[in-house]
RNA sequence: UGAGCUAUGGUGUAAUUGGUAACACAGCAGAUUUUGGUUCUGUCGUUUUGGGUUCGAGUCCCGAUAGCUCAACCA
């Protein structure tokens, strides 16, 4: 992919694998992204996703999608098909599609062989005696009653447990290790418990189900992954990651950990995820408000624009927050490049031109992208009455407006110079109409005595003009780190309640062919793709992004 | 009986492995511009702290401090 071959430094699993690769001739590096079906991908998946296949891509490996599915209360078919539309979608194909449940069997032969070597054993424990027995952080566990049966009969009872003959919770298997351990991990870790509960792949074929720990070094090692790359929270599981995979002595898979992504006015929480969308205060997991991969998407980012901003953001050890900015800036850089351009007025006031002849139009050449020549102009009708930006005409100007006000001449964009001549208000003073007049001789390009007027401004002719519905998407949260609660709060507490807006529009009548999915950049206000709502008689936009807007911050302060 | 991980501008990430702390985003100022967009130029500002080794330390050593992770039959 073309932004993997500029230059840059490496990063310290680049490194890794580099030293990888020069102590292995030959060998090629394997890696795998391994998501459990039971959610949506988000933001911080598509930095694992451009990692694991970017550098299986860029060293001549290859990546594994591996579903991690030991746990099927909480999984669904239903996210394996999203999890794989994202991957394909960002632009990623993975060599085998493979699920840690494809290893059951194998994994349930390496439990026996476990208790066989007497380091594991069937716990009759209580999940309250288990908890209670593990100790905590600074104190010791203790040994469970059941730790010492013989291998007779831990061979007997896990074949039982396998078998059905017991209810849930009725039994465990456990690792057999150190409950004095410092790493709580290593107390006797639970390797297998019994769930009466169908999955979504080997239905009721088994009633016994792994655990993460036991099954995710083995499910590696299997594919011979060379390098299994996960967040930081995994750190403290790496040493029994090595443990189980060195007791079985099977292919040696290792571990490396990165920080996981944060990115300011944003959670990336499944749990609050999920939690936004159960409790309705996103319209569902693509709400262009959400930080999912099916959100971005729908809100009109790229697949280029996320993969680009994964690899600015960079990959280390320590904990980040990423500024919204940089997402931000990723997008505009892209869809600057390859949004044509069009011409949509969102909050719109009437402009009737009062020395432009009644019932006359005519159409004005536009260019579709000024960064790109090769798409060519399109036409855009004008006629006496027109809809230009509320906020392009000021009554009394600030110092530095370059707009429209009375007296002053703008530039309609790919059109005439027009000045204002009047204000018409209602009754409690509202402004609903501008009368301006224009220079017949300015259409389109230069003006006839050769005077530069500074202000552009967009506008849609009102006899032509096709409405739409345009949502206007703002932050989903007010505050910049909405994890950080304060006293008595939740970050339910800081929703931005202005976070959608929505409007309606006049658009130039060009965009009444568009497409959903397709992306366009509303001069002066922003980059804006057709939603999936939109029906035959009904367009809707959502706002990717604004433009940067010099005015709008100067006028802040 | 606590263990582990991490500390570099506002935010991220680098630093040829002990040799002038740089790049991007954000900010600020200006130029260009029929988008207050784009582009271009300039600018602001950085090694948590205290010792030590060394001609020389962001990098090595020792000690503090701060942040994060771990006590699910979740992953």
């Amino acid at each position: 992919m073309e932004e993997n071959t500029k230059e840059r430094s490496l990063n310290f699993v680049e490194e890794i694998i580099e030293n990888y690769l020069s102590e292995h001739p030959g060998a090629h590096i394997q890696t795998r992204f391994p998501p459990e079906p039971n959610g949506y991908l988000h933001i911080g998946h598509a930095k694992s996703i451009c990692l694991n296949f970017g550098l299986a891509q860029r060293y001549g490996g290859k990546c594994n999608l591996r579903f991690d599915d030991t746990n099927p209360v909480k999984e669904d078919t239903e996210y394996v098909d999203s999890i794989k539309e994202d991957i394909k979608w960002l632009g990623f194909d993975w060599a085998l599609e493979r699920y840690a449940s494809d290893y059951f069997d194998q994994l349930y032969v390496w439990a026996k062989q476990l208790i066989e070597k007497g380091l594991a054993y069937v716990d009759d424990q209580t999940q309250e005696e288990i908890r209670l027995g593990r100790g905590t952080i600074s104190e010791p566990g203790r040994e469970s009653p059941w730790r010492n049966r013989s291998v007779e009969e831990n061979l007997r009872l896990f074949e039982e447990m396998k078998n059905g003959s017991y209810a849930d919770g009725e039994k465990v298997l456990r690792a057999k290790i150190d409950m004095a351990h410092p790493n709580m991990l290593f107390r006797d870790p639970i390797m297998y418990r019994i769930l009466h509960t169908e999955h979504h792949r080997t239905g009721n074929k088994w009633c016994i189900y792994p655990m993460y720990d036991y099954a995710h070094g083995e499910s590696d090692s299997i594919e011979h992954i060379t390098h299994s790359i996960c967040t930081l929270e995994f750190d403290v599981h790496r040493p029994l990651y090595d443990w189980f995979i060195a007791q079985l002595g099977i292919f040696p898979s290792h571990q490396y950990e990165f920080a996981r992504l944060n990115i300011t006015y944003t959670v990336m929480s499944k749990r609050k995820l999920l939690q936004l969308v159960k409790e309705h205060f996103v319209n569902g997991w693509d709400d262009p408000r959400m930080p999912t991969i099916c959100a971005l998407r729908r809100k009109g980012y790229t697949p280029a624009s996320v993969r680009a901003f994964a690899e600015r953001v960079g990959v280390a050890k320590r904990d980040n927050v990423i500024d919204l900015s940089l997402l931000e800036y990723c997008v505009r850089e892209d869809l600057n490049r390859t949004a044509e351009r069009r011409m949509a007025v969102i909050d719109p006031l009437k402009v009737v031109i009062t020395d432009y002849p009644e019932g006359k139009s005519e159409c004005f050449e536009a260019v579709n992208n000024p960064e790109d020549e090769t798409v060519g102009k399109r036409s855009v009708p004008f006629g006496r009455e027109i809809y230009i930006e509320r906020a392009d005409f000021m009554e009394v100007p600030p110092k530095g407006y370059y707009r429209l006000s009375v007296g002053s001449e703008v530039r309609l964009r790919y059109s005439y110079l027009i000045k204002c001549q009047e204000v018409v208000k209602d009754t409690e003073g509202n402004i609903v109409e501008l009368h301006c007049t224009h220079d017949p001789l300015s259409g389109g390009g230069s003006s006839s005595d050769g005077r530069r007027v500074k202000g552009v401004i967009h506008w849609v002719s009102a006899a032509d003009a096709v409405k739409a519905e345009v949502r206007l998407y703002d932050n989903l949260f007010a505050k910049e780190s909405p994890d950080d609660v304060e006293e008595g709060k939740t970050f339910l507490d800081y929703l931005n309640p202005d976070s959608l807006v929505v409007k309606t529009a006049y658009c130039e009548p060009s965009l009444l062919c568009a497409k959903v999915g397709d992306k366009f950049q509303f001069e002066r206000v922003g980059y804006f793709c057709v939603d999936p709502d939109t029906t035959a008689d009904s367009l809707v936009f959502n706002r990717t992004v604004t433009l940067k807007d010099t005015w709008a911050k100067l006028q802040k302060k």
